[in-house]
DNA sequence: TATATTTGTGCAAACGAATGCACTAAATCC
DNA sequence: GGATTTAGTGCATTCGTTTGCACAAATATA
């Protein structure tokens, strides 16, 4: 079964009684192989249903034509979507896709890198730990271009989401529909990602020529369960806001939920991150859109420029915001 | 900088001045070389950051150690899921995965294909058109198995869910909550999932003597708008079920917002494919989860088999009912 | 001591396709 | 009609590895 006989361009020469590399020009479109036996041979290709063996093909030509992707968990919906922008570009560029996931192990990070450097041209990938050494990246032999989690131990270039202007925008859009009292839901500040968000959450405001309570910011693991907390927190207290921005869409999804469980209406509120879930919710939710996608098409486009030699810079990814009915004043009325 | 001369066996060889044979059994720990060599050769390998070249060595064994994956979107959470469980079963077998996307289009399938088979092992697909001819699958020269999506045209095994008894048994949860006026929002007939799910339906119904009115079941295609539709529809002519069996989550989640949209109690309701809106919703939606990594696992088991030789038959994974609040009678009440 | 065996190594031929170079025959030129 | 160009084809090498076979030196056996 396995065994049967692939048909190559040699069984091919000899049916016709050719030598093989007037068959392979044939099958290249050289114009040096005359019509008749240009069509005769690509006849017989057709025939035997011969399919060029790329192994042989890109061992002679040196490329490979293949990329990898190392990703934590492919079935994240950020990541999907990555891989699906990454593969758009590659394969309108002729290059393959490898995929691969490193479950957030960075041995296994370690393990698929050297493997896959011997059959790709070049990795993409997003780290697995934040904090372990990742100087093994630098050993690869390959094109680097990281994305989303980047290390700057790491000798590559990267392409990230402008989270700074993200946050200011989304806020800018609360101040728009003429909210003031904007409250803050946001991760901890030592993770670069919500530092920048807040920030561009204080510096919407402060252009607004507002001040900024502390108590207006809560800060936590940007999880749904914290988002219920931090709203009962307000009810609590009894300071509810005209507006909330959230650093992450499940920390927005848990306020608004404890808003609805107690009865009270829903702050204009706006997340972060785009998940799917956004759109199907009640109210629908407002949040910034990272954009995975283009994300793989501008880190694909890298690698493909450093495999040709180019050379290449960091990037940033202008996010956009997504305005859907929960932030949007005359439905809050 | 591209042109960095790889280093290769040879070049081992030669800087060791020995034969590049004796390199090549070193590395691979043949025991016909001795310790010292090995050691020798194994340190120098290592310091020089030596890759094995993956298309020379495939090349010659005459495997590829590689698969194909092509769905129409990646993105799409089913697909997603089914490409991780695929992943992860390859990669535990040693095989890379690559993926492509159809994009629904039989043209770009049909083109992925033939330029994958010489480079692939074997390929896992879910079929773009579904009336299209399929035919050229079968001029396919490597191994094929078909999920979700699958075609009798083809000659190649299929891996699917068991979508009657995923409904039966949902329908069944439903009965144990003590409804008896059970309604069903499905897809049109003709495709074959939506009649199956009708059938488990009706089995369960039957099975506990329901005799079953035409105008408890709902057909159309199952959208989140027309679940809207179906929904005004019973509500229109005052008749509003106990509970409702549906075909698909976003036809359930159209049904849903259009009863909280006119103010009225939700029946009890259950979905089909569990999509990650399900538990974030109000109410978290109870569904019918597809499996898709279990059904990824499986279909690479079987591809993996098939390229080893193996005969392998069809395989139906029986999916499973979630149960969340939304099909809870004391949540109801 | 001569023969047989083991141990370690090298040589050379694959794998399938691409390609520079050489070669033959026909066509064109002067 | 001989010289030169051109068209069409084949030969042989290359890409980097693996592997069967041969072969030498070292060791074991008779």
């Amino acid at each position: 079964m396995v065994k049967k006989q692939n048909i190559s361009i040699a069984s091919i020469a000899k049916q016709l009684q050719v030598a093989p590399s007037t068959v392979s020009r044939a099958l290249n479109g050289s114009k040096s192989i005359s019509e008749e036996r240009t069509r005769q041979i690509k006849e017989l290709a057709q025939k035997l249903n011969y399919v060029p063996n790329q192994m042989a093909r890109n061992l002679k030509s040196g490329r490979r034509n293949t990329i990898a992707v190392v990703v934590p968990l492919i079935s994240r919906s950020f990541f999907a979507t990555v891989i699906e922008g990454i593969e758009d570009y590659a394969s309108a560029k002729g290059y393959d896709v490898i995929i691969a996931q490193s479950k957030n192990l960075v041995e296994t990070e370690q393990r698929l890198m050297s493997k896959l450097s011997g059959k790709v041209d070049g990795v993409i990938a997003s780290l697995a730990g934040q904090d372990a050494s990742h100087e093994y990246y630098n050993a690869l032999n390959v094109p680097l271009v990281q994305f989303d989690r980047t290390s700057t131990d790491i000798n590559a270039v990267s392409v990230r989401i402008n989270d700074f202007m993200g946050a200011k925008t989304a806020t800018q859009h609360l101040l728009d529909q003429g909210f003031r009292r904007i409250y803050h839901l946001c991760g901890l500040q030592y993770v670069s990602i919500w530092y920048d968000r807040q920030q561009g959450y204080l510096a919407a405001m402060h252009e607004h020529g507002l001040r900024i309570p502390g108590q207006w910011i809560f800060q936590g693991a940007p999880t749904e369960e914290r988002g219920g907390e931090f709203a009962r927190d307000m009810i609590a207290r009894n300071d509810i806001p005209e507006a909330l921005f959230c650093s992450g869409d499940y920390v927005a999804l848990g306020a608004i939920k404890e808003f609805q469980k107690q009865g009270l209406a829903v702050p204009a509120i706006v997340g972060f991150a785009n998940e799917p879930f956004c759109e199907v919710i009640e109210p629908a939710l407002s949040s910034v859109d990272q954009f995975g996608s283009i994300m793989g098409h501008t880190a694909c486009e890298m690698l493909i420029d450093l495999i040709d030699g180019k050379t290449v810079e960091n990037k940033v990814i202008e996010p956009k915001l997504i305005i859907r009915k929960s932030s949007i004043r005359s439905e809050k009325q």
